[in-house]
DNA sequence: CGTTATAGTGGGAACCAGTCTCAGGAAGGA
DNA sequence: TCCTTCCTGAGACTGGTTCCCACTATAACG
């Protein structure tokens, strides 16, 4: 039995912003984002809204490196892994078949049962290198 | 040049206890692990010794689902990855050639440099799932 | 083996992402 | 329209981590 979420201002204009938005953001950021657009939503809102969101696989969540969560809509619906550039934040979908079947083989191989896994790749893209080499 | 850290009761310590430990244990464990075997070693003193042990590879970090800091001492001082079991805590240490190979063949098809990856397992062990089986 | 510059220590304050509380408000089924 | 239930938001709170700063211990040097 699913709880579909009572459909609000508030989680309306979240989603919104997440729409127009290509790069991981966090909580704090969409805040920001969205008292700059002039709506007027509370912090706390903006928590329980991506975290319901992440629930429900309609955002994608990652944790930087100083343990804050970032939140994107992304394309696909179903599992993936993503490429994020460490300079400007853009980030490409990637499907990870052959690193997931590793994965779960390796978990077999020790005697490891429901192997769930992390795998996120992070480089510079081509345009960031190209501006920093000028 | 590398600046060699200071030699102190207090980083012996805590690297002694390291030493005995099998699993990822977080800053706040391992301080109080110090003072039940009766040394006493200020938190931010463990704190400042895992990140300076951390960022010269004598330990590894891993973060857990809710944010914390989890240190380990490990076997393998080069690159690696790990199995850890989600229920005891236990852990293998891996290689990921063919997921390293693989993440780097990806950054390149879309262009990334440098790219760096993060790949961590987590499963249930045998044990634990005979354990939670009976 | 003393002296000394300097890095390390520790306790508490500060910081900060994230969560909780609770009174008021809005959604949407009846 | 009414009413139940869930959502909202401001601020208090939590818990991991870092900062501050006076004090201490290390190790290089004479």
């Amino acid at each position: 039995m699913v709880v579909v979420p009572r459909q609000t201002r508030q989680r309306a204009e979240i989603l919104d912003l997440l729409e127009d938005i290509d790069e991981f953001r966090s909580a704090q950021q969409l805040h920001e984002m969205l008292r700059a657009r002039g709506s007027s939503v509370g912090l706390a809102t903006v928590y329980r809204a991506v975290q319901s969101l992440s629930e429900h696989g309609d955002v994608d969540v990652l944790r930087t490196e100083d343990g804050e969560s970032v939140y994107r809509r992304c394309e696909q619906r179903s599992h993936h892994h993503h490429l994020v550039c460490r300079s400007c934040g853009r980030t490409v979908e990637i499907e990870a078949g052959q690193a997931e079947a590793w994965a779960a083989q390796v978990g077999a191989a020790h005697g490891f049962d429901d192997v769930d896994h992390t795998i996120e790749l992070v480089g510079t893209c081509a345009t960031c290198r190209a501006a920093a080499a000028s």
